[in-house]
DNA sequence: GCCAACGTTGGC
DNA sequence: GCCAACGTTGGC
């Protein structure tokens, strides 16, 4: 059992899209970075807890908790030229990016990210690392437990 | 809109 | 395989 923080663009997919999909499940797409695959690709598995962020947005921070559904897939937006994802040294045959799917247990309130880096248990976590910027990083067990504490506040 | 930090590209 | 130039991310 691993924990992850996936960000995505409130704008594009929030906490309120995924509660509101059908099983409150999403396909993770567009994804073009090779760490952020990498770790998809070999290391999440189902089950696996997902700190859900909003970011580049007027209140980025951690909206909700997710989980991991089942296995990874091709990104079917590398293929659609109409996509911005489209990557066209992508084929079917060798797809380049991968997808999972999400699936939203419940929103909660905002844990805004100055909050967070206010919190000296929360200091060592990839997201608030100087220049880091991946989509997805991984949450250390002691760091999700104290976010979960802190989200059941108000 | 700014800009620091990082990843990717491509010429050599 | 180096590395300069360029594009992107994302908080502010």
């Amino acid at each position: 059992m691993a924990y992850w923080l996936m960000k995505s663009e409130p704008d594009d997919v929030s906490i309120d899209d995924v509660m509101a999909a059908p099983g409150q499940t999403i396909g993770w797409y567009g994804v073009r970075n090779y760490q952020a695959r990498n770790f998809m690709r070999d290391a999440m598995r189902p089950g696996d807890g997902v700190l859900f962020y909003h970011s580049s947005c007027a209140e980025p921070g951690v909206a909700g908790v997710a989980e991991i559904i089942g296995a990874p897939y091709p990104d079917a937006t590398q293929f659609d030229p109409n996509s911005p994802y489209f990557d066209p040294k992508a084929t079917p045959e060798a797809p380049r990016w991968i997808g999972i799917d999400v699936k939203g247990i419940r929103k909660t309130r905002l844990l805004g990210i100055k909050e967070m880096r206010a919190d000296p248990a929360l200091a060592q976590m990839q997201l608030l690392q100087k220049g880091s910027r991946l989509s997805i990083t991984p949450v250390q067990p002691e760091q999700w437990r104290h976010i979960l504490q802190l989200l059941k506040e108000a």
